[in-house]
DNA sequence: ATATCTGCAAAGACTTTGCAACCGC
DNA sequence: GCGGTTGCAAAGTCTTTGCAGATAT
């Protein structure tokens, strides 16, 4: 994390962009979260340090390190975009607990490999892709099943 | 997609809502449509023919379409939903071009067994999952490579 | 006749932009 | 000090909702 924080530093100094107070403190918010994360919600882990600061700003940083190729951003389609590290630079796709929002990231070379050639088969090629998956986690297996859907995510997003 | 018009028909009388001009009309030029449409795309279409109706009961209709059954909304991330018929009820991913934005349906049995084993691995059950992958197709391939991302989507959205 | 529909305008959710004040460099 | 930054408010995009007048059954 603070291997990632000097990137970004690196990578304002190289660009001719200020080092402010704001971009520090919602880049190390960010580097500190593990899983993805909103705008909004990281702008409220943010505003508890320093209620000065703006969502606006939020949103502007995160462009900043996706542009630094420090971020990406996410469509899970719900709406908004969820935010992740640009950690390894392995490609990876994602498993989205229905019930509980939990993300889980995985990655299978044989999924990669066929999807290669359904593509070849039919004249595509393929600059990138998006696999997900839905359902529910090891955790939320148990208490699924008998009457869910009417129950509530328990993650705040 | 006279069938499929009578089978929104038979859904509407049953569901005791009322078999209106607009949604006739746009339901015909959505089952007409062999492709995936927009909400805003759908309704220039219907303008054409009808000057009176409005957006939001493109809207409102569409969604009674997926009621129905018969429509299903999907999001590439692009910031607004296409929609596509509920054609056959196999699954199927889809392949977008992101040149022309041409969308091409295939699937695969092998790679949904390999995600089934995945999330077995990690203790997940699928409820549902996507699979998008983008890329360019035969057409814009010949284009693409050189010059390309300076292009314009040649298809109206 | 009357309960449902429509279309307009307005609201809502999320994100971006215009602009005056502000602050790194 | 200068030019990039911030935060507010306002605009923008896509979609939904409130409401009075219109319409299918």
């Amino acid at each position: 994390m603070q291997k990632k924080l000097r990137q970004f530093q690196h990578y304002m100094s190289r660009s001719g962009l200020k080092a402010t107070r704001q971009r520090h403190l919602i880049a190390k918010a960010f580097f500190a979260t593990d899983t993805h994360i909103s705008a909004e919600a990281l702008y409220r882990r943010v505003s508890g340090r320093d209620r000065r600061i703006g969502l606006v700003t939020v949103y502007r940083t995160l462009k900043l390190l996706m542009e630094a190729g420090l971020a990406h951003e996410r469509q899970f389609g719900e709406g908004r975009a969820l935010f992740e590290h640009a950690s390894s630079d392995r490609h990876h796709d994602h498993m989205i607990c229905t019930h509980c929002g939990q993300i889980t990231e995985f990655e299978n070379c044989e999924i990669e490999a066929l999807q290669e050639q359904v593509a070849r088969r039919l004249g595509f090629t393929i600059q990138y892709h998006k696999l997900e998956l839905y359902g529910h986690c090891r955790d939320c297996r148990a208490h699924a099943g008998k009457g869910a859907g009417s129950v509530r995510p328990m993650v705040a997003r």
